[in-house]
DNA sequence: AATCCGGGGTC
DNA sequence: GACCCAGGATT
C-alpha cells in the first residue's frame, strides 16, 4: 500500500471566515455571464476551453454563437469539422477546438454522452488539463477540486504570500494544495469561481483594488504592503520574425486561389492565400517561381497594404501582392479557386482576414 | 523544463 | 514594446 503524502501547507488565515467572505462576495457581485445561466456540464466545458488565455469580453459572442450552432454534446460530436473550425475563427489557439471536438466524440462513444464526474476520466480527454478538470467538475458537479489558473495563483500568492515563481510548471501544485486546504466543500463552485472573479475584478495584476477587496482582512501581502510585488513571475522569450510574400492570385473570372494549411502546427487546417517565405525566393524571381509552382503566367502585379501580424511567439511581416493571371487552377485538394463570397465561408486566421478585407474593396 | 500555439487589450 | 489573459500538448 502506497503511503499517502500530504505535503500540507501551513496556512495561518481564518479559513472558515475567508470562505464565507469570498463566497458571499461572489454571490453578490458576480458578473452576469452566459455560461452562468445554468450548470449544464457541456456549456461549462465549452466556456472553460474558450476562456483559456482569452478574456471574458472576447469569449461572450463566440460562446453565444457556438452554443446556438452546437447546442448539445451530440450536436458538436457529429458536426462538420470545417464548420466547427469556422465557429472558432478569430479566437486563436485553434488546437483547442480540434481537441474539444475529439474529446466530445470520445464522451459520446465511451461514456454514453455523459461527461464523466471522475477527475481521472475527464482529465484524460484531449485538451482537458488540470485546470479545466477542476473548473468543470467543481462548477458543473459541485466537486471540491482545485481549479488553479493565472488568477488563482495571483490571488493566493498575495493572500498567503507565496513567493514561488508562477512561471515554473511545478509551482501550480503548491497552489492546488493550498486550494485543497481552503476550498469550501459546501460550495466548491462559488469558491473556485469567486477566486477567479476576484482576480479578474479586484485582485488585478498591476493595480489591485485592495480597498474594495472582500477578503482584504485575510490578505497577508496587503498587511505587509507587498501586494504589488506578487506574484513572482520570471519569463520572457524573445520572439522571432518571419517575412513572407502573400500571393493573391486572381484569375480572369475573379476567382482567388486559397489553400489549406497543414494538419499540424501553427494555424493548423486554417485556410489562407498562398504564402512564400522571402528566404525561399527573392522579389525579382517571384514571377518564374509562381509559374513553376502554380503553373500560371502573371499579367499584372499590384502591391497591396503590407501587414504586420504579431503572434505570442512570432511576428509576421506580410508583403501582399495582388497578381492577375489568365487562368489559375487548384492543384490538389488543399487548394481551391473561390469567389469573393465563397472565401467568406472558409476559416481564415486574422492575418488573412486582413488580406481578405483589402480585396473586398 | 522549455517551447509551441492566437489574438486582443492595457499601460 | 512588455505584459496579461478561466492552459494544454509536445519535445
Amino acid at each position: 500500500m502506497k503511503k499517502k503524502q500530504s505535503n500540507e501547507i501551513l496556512i495561518t488565515i481564518n479559513i472558515p471566515q475567508f470562505r464565507d467572505d469570498l463566497i458571499n462576495w461572489f454571490e453578490e457581485e458576480q458578473r452576469d455571464l452566459p455560461w452562468r445561466k445554468n450548470q449544464d456540464p457541456y456549456r461549462v466545458w465549452v466556456s472553460e476551453i474558450m476562456l483559456q488565455q482569452t478574456k471574458v469580453e472576447t469569449v461572450i459572442p463566440y460562446f453565444q454563437r457556438f452554443i446556438s450552432n452546437f447546442p448539445t454534446i451530440e450536436a458538436l460530436a457529429s458536426a462538420d469539422e470545417q464548420e466547427v473550425l469556422k465557429s472558432w475563427e478569430g479566437l486563436g489557439y485553434y488546437s483547442r477546438i480540434r481537441n474539444l471536438q475529439s474529446a466530445v466524440k470520445e464522451v459520446v462513444e465511451k461514456y454514453d454522452a455523459k461527461i464523466p464526474e471522475d477527475p481521472d476520466k475527464f482529465g484524460n480527454l484531449k485538451g482537458v488539463g488540470p485546470y479545466t478538470t477542476g473548473a468543470v467538475l467543481s462548477i458543473a458537479y459541485d466537486m471540491p477540486e482545485p481549479a488553479v489558473d493565472g488568477n488563482v495563483m495571483r490571488v493566493l500568492s498575495r493572500i498567503l504570500v507565496i513567493q514561488e515563481d508562477i512561471a515554473k510548471a511545478k509551482t501550480r501544485k503548491i497552489f492546488e494544495q493550498a486550494v485543497r486546504q481552503l476550498i469550501s466543500h459546501n460550495n466548491p463552485s462559488a469558491f473556485n469561481q469567486g477566486l477567479m472573479e476576484l482576480g479578474a475584478l479586484i485582485c488585478t495584476p498591476r493595480n489591485p483594488s485592495c480597498l474594495l477587496c472582500p477578503v482584504q482582512e485575510h490578505c497577508i501581502a496587503y498587511k505587509k504592503g507587498i501586494e504589488k510585488t506578487l506574484p513572482v513571475k520570471t519569463k520572457k522569450t524573445k520572439q522571432k520574425q518571419k517575412t513572407y510574400f502573400v500571393l493573391v492570385l486572381e484569375d480572369n473570372k475573379a476567382n482567388y486561389l486559397l489553400e489549406q494549411r497543414p494538419a499540424e502546427g501553427l494555424l493548423a487546417q486554417m485556410w489562407q492565400f498562398p504564402m512564400v517565405e522571402t528566404k525561399e525566393v527573392s522579389e525579382n524571381l517571384l514571377i518564374p517561381f509562381i509559374k513553376e509552382r502554380y503553373h500560371t503566367d502573371c499579367q499584372t502585379i499590384e502591391y497591396l497594404q503590407p501587414i504586420k501580424h504579431v503572434f505570442s511567439h512570432i511576428t509576421w511581416e506580410l508583403n501582399v501582392l495582388k497578381i492577375k493571371c489568365d487562368k489559375v487552377k487548384a492543384l490538389n485538394h488543399h487548394q481551391r479557386m473561390l469567389s469573393i463570397e465563397e472565401i467568406g465561408d472558409y476559416p481564415l486566421p486574422v492575418s488573412h482576414q486582413k488580406v481578405y478585407k483589402q480585396i473586398l474593396h
